[in-house]
DNA sequence: GTGAAAGCGCTAACAC
DNA sequence: GTGTTAGCGCTTTCAC
């Protein structure tokens, strides 16, 4: 029953397979009369087209892969959406696979791309390279989102990093803040620099001293978090606010501050960014510098898809920067 | 440079398409240089096999689809990270879609199976009714994982919901509570049915009476904890201590005992389903119910594997349980 | 409106 | 150890 091939179609209903293949793809004129016994053949025989042998044929799959670090950041989930969205009623199928952080797993991830499995992919966040990158843009359809790689002349889709991290240290200022931590990934990670770049500037711009004591570098680990606020707040003179580049960073901050028996928000003022959806559901709940997933998602594989209908044409390479908006909840405080 | 194919590498080496096709399977003997010529070759012209003709060729593409009902559940990701650990050494890929609680979509998305897109397809909960259920599996390997359809004969790995639900219950009555609410979903789904019959079971064994009042079904959505919290804080005779079937609910209800000015894990006992990484990073922490993950995922898809190698043979149909535990955090206290 | 036939890229008999 | 060749299931010219 399920190994029917659209020749057993054919066969069953005394028509070629030519025909049964116009019915499938109502691309040519076929009669009314032709196409019902096709159908009923169809019915009869529980026939379901092999893709492989269509999307052989017309060297396309429809379907477009996205890869992320992790799976358990709802974060990345939430772009996914977007780009299924916009996917949908395109008749483009959106798959998703997770590294793990590991570049060997994501290489071979990738392969699905060389493979022609599927038709382009959409990285979250990736290990490869920029000059690697710009190399595989030329042959493949590739674009990133909402982690940029530096020097990479690749699609991608991004908020503006820098001013994201501005924007949020300018509001821990605006409400009294002077010593002002900041905790994020090392300087490896795009994002996580320019977050740092932004919370510089914002304290020059307001003529607040640096002070290196309070810039803890590490990963984007939920326990780097913690483990940076215990540090900031045994500090002769302890921070009044922390900006973390990531809301699970400002999770585990406010998590470890409760720990040390304060309250964020009242003795600490905490900011994250991205807005996942666990910033509303904490207790207190987390401020945050929103980044549009599903807007990004619905852009950049809108972008990506238009390049791959423009094969062989100029493709788009360009770096399209959203809006990022800042929003304050329950664990920031006027001092 | 792409869309070189098995044929330009055989005439850039001078060798035959079979003899590249062997280098590429090493499938049979090639002389030590004749393999060299042919990896030269594929190195000069950035030849990648394509897998659609691979594929199409050997009626298999080593590819498991999971499907789940939402992404935003970090809890099927680590179902899915214990898949993607039992076959990455196997030469299988794993790829992920999230039909968005829309039976439309998840059809969409099992086309993937009929396709031959994939050769196995994993459900972490599905729209699909048992008999249809039972239909598909006759032709194509399918499994269950985490959450069982009544009376469908598949594949199928679960905890013991009843009895996880009764475990779950006998330590809050342990605890000292005797006035236990449920939260649940409607009966519809079989994982939240069975968890309340071993509510049931629970305060009957231990001769507690049944308070209609105290038992909310409604859905798995995050709102429905809170809003149910709310209508049982509101009672004459308010509960001690509720159970939900999920941590998501739990977390709900959590938030919505804190926002009535009341304290989790001191005013009322709250307890969830799943072990799901948030219940960590609450505070108070909170107590549920353990699923073992990884595990669940590991042994589904070694099962589901095993079907797709026996092809013709018989399938493995059963059910497997594996063990559940309970574990106890902040939000449950001896009253 | 329909059919015959070529061919997408690959693997696997089967010959030698 | 290597080459020839027949398909895998499908779409799409090109005839008629």
């Amino acid at each position: 029953m399920s190994d029917a091939t659209i020749k057993d179609v054919a066969n069953e209903c005394g028509l070629s397979v030519a025909t049964v293949s116009r019915v499938l793809n109502n691309s040519a004129n076929v009669s009314e009369r032709s196409a019902k016994r096709v159908h009923d053949a169809i019915e009869k025989l529980g026939y379901s087209p092999n893709f492989l042998g269509r999307n052989l044929r017309k060297r396309e799959t429809n379907v477009i892969l996205v890869t992320m670090p992790t799976s358990e950041h709802s974060f990345y989930m939430k772009i996914v959406a977007g780009i299924q969205q916009y996917c949908q009623p395109r008749g483009y199928d959106v798959i998703c696979a997770s590294y793990n952080n590991s570049s060997e797993v994501e290489v071979r991830q990738m392969n699905m791309l060389f493979n022609r499995t599927v038709d382009g992919v959409i990285l979250l966040g990736t290990s490869y390279p920029a000059e690697k990158l710009n190399k595989l843009a030329e042959t493949y359809n590739i674009a990133l989102c909402c982690e940029g790689v530096e020097g990479a002349d690749v699609l991608t889709v991004v908020v503006d990093d820098e001013q994201g991290g501005y924007d949020a240290v300018k509001s821990l200022i605006k409400l009294g803040h002077r010593r002002i931590a900041f905790i994020g990934a090392n300087d490896s990670s795009a994002s996580s620099f320019k977050r740092k770049e932004g919370y510089l500037r914002a304290l020059k711009d307001f003529q607040l001293p640096v002070y290196d004591e309070l810039i803890c570098c590490g990963t984007f680990e939920y326990e780097h978090g913690g483990e940076a606020v215990e540090k900031l707040m045994s500090l002769k003179e302890p921070p009044t606010a922390v900006f973390c580049v990531s809301d699970l960073l400002a999770i585990s901050a406010v998590h470890k501050v409760h720990e040390l028996g304060l309250e964020a928000g009242k003795d600490i003022a905490v900011m994250g960014f991205d807005n996942i959806t666990m910033c509303e559901m904490m207790m207190p709940s987390v401020s945050t510098v929103e980044q549009p997933c599903k807007e990004m998602g619905e852009l950049v594989v809108k972008k990506l898809l238009a390049n791959i209908s423009a094969s062989g044409g100029e493709k788009d390479n360009k770096c399209y920067i959203v809006p990022h908006s800042i929003i304050l909840r329950e664990s920031t405080f006027r001092i």
